[in-house]
DNA sequence: TGACTCACG
DNA sequence: ACGTACGTGAGTCAG
């Protein structure tokens, strides 16, 4: 049998804070009520459990913790609105007829501890599920916590929290006693935290086990005094850290069976809370069981095959290749493959990598990192057929994790959670077959083949490749920034007449509008606005704000650029960024660890930046970037001639828009009319308002209004083109690109007018953005293709939007120069040229034209 | 953790 | 009357 075991105030707090302020007429809160009820449901149609507890601290004194009046002024922290809704859930689960647990002087974490422990020896299975990680103690081969998250529940077993923490659940306890935990009042030894405290258990298995080897240990001399001096400490808090596991209370796990509730009740309760969503949702969903009551094909899990496991062997492969398909997951060093209902595992990395480059036809999770493990290995990934994260990306862009239990529960497929640690593996190929079908209803098979599969191994590769950085050069352009910074600190001191905190908003808030008196527009919600934009309109009014502005762009270039890419340069004195395919929702891919796409351009200042970013020995750089690749986009989708003349005869776009729009010869456009086109031309790819339009060219609204009227009149295609792509948006719920990605844009059917206005500008901008980012990212597939089959000393090692850069030999630059441009320009055919320009040098400074 | 600010296309 | 262009990621402060 499954027990769920609910951690009732803990979920509570997570609902309260996660959901605004919610309260009926007669001014009851219901939030945490509400986002209780969501997460409950949720679990309930997920775990399936066959009984439920639900566990509540009660206030009491307790035994166990001594300093009781800090312990309560920590809870005492629970805010009325809250407090006010712990009665009504509880009598709404009564209602339902749901057990509630709770015993005098425990808290709830003893009572799940209690209930799990009692599930374990009675041969049963049991899931706590909880907002915090003090249960993660309790984890065993039985016992699993579900951690709900403002978006997803992560799942933790044994082997989960060894992945992270890199400790058995057990020695949770250990650590914890070390580093304490403030909101349990439990001490810890002073001035371990957590990352020490792991290592320390790590090392040593115990806190007993730890100071009994305490000379024998490699210590930095400082942790060493600090263990010494808190051992009394250390030991106070092992017995605190430590969940009870014998609350009287009953642990017969056969009287929490659900059911038994009444409906009535249940109704009346929430009528007067004016909860109608929620007891619509009960009324069509049985409570009790959280199966829905009209009969639906529900597959029972006890029905499926039951899945083998084995240790993964030589001999196995063969029959791998045999079977057409197999399943894999490689987490944490480990590899899991399921085939014909027996899940093979292994860590021998020579097996891992026989499996990965054998000739079998693999689905996978993620491509990304098996390919990322065979790069390591100088090995190379076969026959690789689909990955659910690219799938489930293509399929909904907005979801925030393309986790195995996430895909199953959207697309209705049966999640294995009977298989434990398995489940994942174990619903692999059903789930991979569903989404396949899925992709071809959507016509969106062609994009997912021949774009998004065959990108992950391209990103892979970037990633394993990385590029060279010049550390040094950074170091030294930091000092000098550093310095800069310094003079400019104490200039702007003696401007305010005290030292402050710069970066603090608040502070500089103060000293600029209060103490200075300088005109403010009250424009944050917290506050005075500091931005750049509020600052440059007082620059001439005092010899501050240039210092102070100044002062930001040095500080952002010091501390995200010069100290933070220092952080991220590998031993081997490249930078390897991870480039994440599923994270947009127009189908661009980001950069992360570090951003790679965001290095700084603009200004000189910071473009210097891009001097450090070099090519190997022997190497250069190649670069090209796409020339107004989103405009041509919008030419060719609208269709509109008129703009597709001014691509087709190689036209300054920007100055021909302006020929158009203020009606007068292209020879004769000057410098403002064109950057004022410019912004006009920007502003239809986002979606265009005249206010933001006025404010970005500084003319009046009236004239913004003209400026865009007068465009849409020169290129009415591009009038229709949007109107037509904000009705589709509206009736079908997503807009496509020419390569058919959708983009679900739910905020089209929002009450609120912003948020409609916002749903429309992303329509907008989605099938130009979008159609942009396929491009690029086809050229990309190409071009690492071209580059193996002629076999060219070359690499693609970065994307930037529309750019793209190799590391190239020397002797292969001109081949690569050539190679990158075709790949580019002819990765689609459509109304107008896609011209790339193409520049090398030995930095990125110097190969960006 | 969210708000703010600022770097990029 | 209201707030104001699309898409990202990172560092910092403050609660």
């Amino acid at each position: 049998m499954k027990l769920l075991a609910i951690d009732g105030n803990s979920i509570m707090n997570r609902a309260f804070y996660g959901i605004k302020a919610l309260s009926n007429s007669k001014g009851q809160f219901t939030n945490a009520i509400t986002g209780f009820m969501n997460i409950y449901l949720k679990e309930i149609s997920q775990v399936q459990p066959d009984c439920v507890a639900v566990a509540f601290d009660l206030r009491a004194p307790t035994f166990r913790h001594k300093a009781n009046a800090d312990y309560k002024a920590n809870r005492k922290g629970m805010p009325d609105e809250l407090a006010q809704q712990m009665p009504v859930i509880k009598e709404l689960l009564t209602d339902i007829g749901v057990k509630i647990v709770e015993c005098e002087g425990y808290e709830a974490d003893d009572i799940l501890g209690t209930l799990s422990k009692a599930c374990a020896d009675s041969g049963n299975e049991c899931f706590i599920l909880t907002g915090d990680r003090d249960s993660f103690q309790l984890v065993s081969d039985s016992v699993t916590v579900r951690l709900a998250g403002t978006k997803e529940t992560k799942i933790y077993t044994p082997a989960r929290i060894m992945e992270e923490y890199g400790v058995s659940p057990r020695q949770m306890i250990e650590v914890k006693a070390l580093m304490g935990d403030s909101s349990d009042n439990i001490k810890g030894v002073s001035g371990i935290g957590e990352k020490t405290a792991l290592s320390l258990i790590q090392q040593a298995g115990s806190v007993d086990a730890l100071y009994e080897q305490l000379a024998d240990i490699k210590l930095t001399p400082s942790v060493r005094a600090k263990l010494e001096n808190g051992h009394q400490d250390a030991l106070d808090s092992r017995f605190l850290a430590e969940i009870f596991l014998q609350v009287p209370i009953d642990t017969d796990i056969e009287s929490y069976k659900l059911g038994g509730g009444d409906r009535e009740k249940t109704r009346e309760l929430l009528a007067g809370l004016e909860m109608f969503k929620l007891l619509e949702r009960l009324g069509g969903q049985d409570a009790f069981s959280g199966e829905q009551v009209e009969p639906e094909k529900k597959v029972k899990l006890s029905d499926l095959p039951k899945i083998n496991e084995k240790a993964l062997g030589s001999g196995d492969i063969a029959a791998f290749e045999q079977a057409g398909k197999i399943g894999v997951e490689l987490k944490g060093g480990v590899l899991k493959v399921i085939c014909a209902d027996t899940v093979y595992t292994t860590q021998d990395k020579d097996l891992i990598l026989s499996v990965l480059s054998s000739k079998c036809a693999k689905c996978a999770f993620e491509g990304k990192s098996l390919h990322a493990f065979a790069f390591a290995a100088d090995a190379h990934v076969e026959n690789l057929v689909f990955c659910c994260d690219l799938a489930g990306y293509l399929l909904n862009s907005q979801s925030s994790a393309y986790t195995a239990e996430n895909l199953c529960l959207a697309y209705k497929v049966a999640y294995r959670s009977d298989c434990g640690e398995n489940a994942d593996i174990a619903s692999l190929l059903p789930l991979c077959e569903n989404l396949q079908k899925q992709l071809e209803q959507t016509q969106m098979s062609k994009l997912y083949n021949e774009i998004e599969l065959p990108l992950c191994e391209v990103l892979a590769s970037m990633e394993h490749y990385g590029v060279k950085a010049d550390a040094d050069g950074i170091r030294a352009f930091g000092a000098d920034l550093k310095g800069k910074i310094a003079e400019l600190t104490q200039q702007i001191y003696d401007y305010a007449g005290e030292e402050f905190n710069i970066a603090s908003t608040k502070q500089l808030g103060a000293i600029l509008f209060e103490k200075l008196g300088l005109p403010a527009k009250k424009k944050t919600k917290s506050g005075y606005s500091t931005g750049a934009e509020v600052l440059e309109e007082l620059e001439s009014k005092h010899p501050i704000i240039p210092l102070i502005l100044e002062y930001r762009t040095l500080t952002k270039l010091d501390s995200t650029y010069v100290e933070g890419l220092l952080k991220q340069i590998g031993d081997d004195g490249r930078v390897h960024s991870v480039f994440k395919q599923t994270e947009t929702r127009t189908g661009r891919i980001s950069s992360t660890e570090p951003n790679m796409q965001n290095i700084p351009v603009r200004k000189e200042i910071g473009r210097n930046m891009r001097k450090f970013f070099v090519a190997k020995d022997g190497y250069e750089l190649v670069d090209a970037d796409y020339s107004q690749i989103e405009l041509r986009v919008l030419a060719c989708v609208c269709g509109d001639e008129n703009m597709q003349e001014a691509f087709l005869s190689g036209k300054d776009i920007h100055r021909s828009t302006a020929a158009q729009v203020f009606d007068m010869p292209e020879d004769f456009v000057p410098e403002e009319m064109r950057r004022a086109a410019k912004a006009v031309n920007f502003g239809i790819i986002y979606g265009i308002g005249a206010f933001s339009l006025s404010k970005d060219i500084g003319v009046s609204m009236n004239e913004a209004k003209q400026y865009i009227k007068n465009y849409l009149a020169n290129y009415p295609k591009v009038s229709e083109f949007m109107d037509k792509t904000v009705d589709d948006g509206i009736r079908n719920g997503y807009v496509t690109t020419i390569f058919g990605r959708r983009r679900y844009i739910p905020e089209l059917h929002a009450t609120n007018k912003m948020m409609q206005a916002f749903g429309k500008r992303a329509a907008m901008n989605a099938p130009i953005q979008g159609a942009a980012a396929d491009i690029i990212k086809l050229a990309m597939v190409r071009v690492y293709k071209r580059i193996a089959e002629e076999k060219l000393d070359a690499r693609l090692i970065l994307q930037v939007h529309d750019e793209l850069i190799l590391e190239v030999a020397e002797a292969d630059t001109q081949k690569a120069e050539k190679l990158l441009k075709e790949e580019m320009e002819n990765a689609v055919k459509l109304a107008v040229p896609f011209t790339a320009d193409v520049h090398s040098g030995h930095s990125w400074y110097d190969a960006k034209g």
